[in-house]
DNA sequence: CTATTACCCTATCGGTTTAATAGATTATTA
DNA sequence: TAATAATCTATTAAACCGATAGGGTAATAG
């Protein structure tokens, strides 16, 4: 299951990529929009912020921005700091791998062989999609 | 995440699968081969009976047993019963289907599209993937 | 300079889920 | 009847999630 994190996350980046002649967007715009938690957007768009997604000033009449071009946002990138990995086992996961204490065999585990699938199929999906593509 | 529940069981349909001439297969056999807690596989292994997968027998000699063909066990209804819905969120879930509270228009939604994309690719996974070729 | 706006940080909290454990009961076989 | 194995009920500890609270800090308009 998606988080609501990852879910607002990619909301309000969708949000702030559409905006074309705004050039920041304040919290609470996207917040009543997008009808989420003011306070938990902003912990939110403080972590996109801090993996380089986005750019923010302070100040009256400040707000955030994209850093790159949306074209250039794969998912994989986005909902691997907001989901966390992708695989649905951490032993098939890329990114964040972890050895199964109840295995012996990660190889001839029938588990595995299947996540492996689900995995390549979900990574494919990410990576062919961009934040362009939700927009 | 694939939850423990859900690993373990597919774990042990795989274990008493492949045992060709033992027909009835002891949770404490299970447990120590797949290095699973016994009290904890036994509460799966009766949601697996309840569900119609597996049939049962009491008392010295008894045991657990398919009810099918390994062939006409897919991992769609293994799954659903274990983990839940195969979508990553309940408004593109088939079998469990609830409307997300945020969203004023699902068809618009930018998140809904792409987690259709995933949806599809998981299921088709699923679908194409039996019991048999876990074994 | 000052008030306003908005980002930044820390802490907490109730609720839910997960994984596991414990103990008692019922049914079957040798 | 004794041993075996499934069944049922219940409780637990830990982790996680979504949300909230309150204040601190920085920047800007006027």
């Amino acid at each position: 299951m998606l988080s609501k994190k990852t879910k607002y996350g990619l909301k309000a980046l969708t949000y702030i990529a559409r905006q074309k002649d705004v050039k920041l967007v304040p919290i609470a715009t996207i917040a009543e929009s997008e009808n989420i938690s003011h306070k938990f957007l902003e912990s939110i768009l403080l972590t996109l912020r801090k993996s380089g997604f986005l750019g923010s000033k302070k100040g009256k009449g400040g707000g955030y921005y994209l850093l790159k071009d949306p074209v250039d946002i794969p998912m994989t990138d986005v909902i691997r700091i907001l989901e966390g990995p992708i695989a649905l086992v951490p032993c098939v996961s890329l990114n964040y791998y972890e050895k199964c204490d109840d295995c012996k065999d990660e190889k001839s585990c029938s588990v595995y062989r299947l996540m492996i699938q689900v995995r390549d199929n979900t990574l494919q999906v990410f990576r062919n999609n961009t934040l362009a593509d939700l927009v």
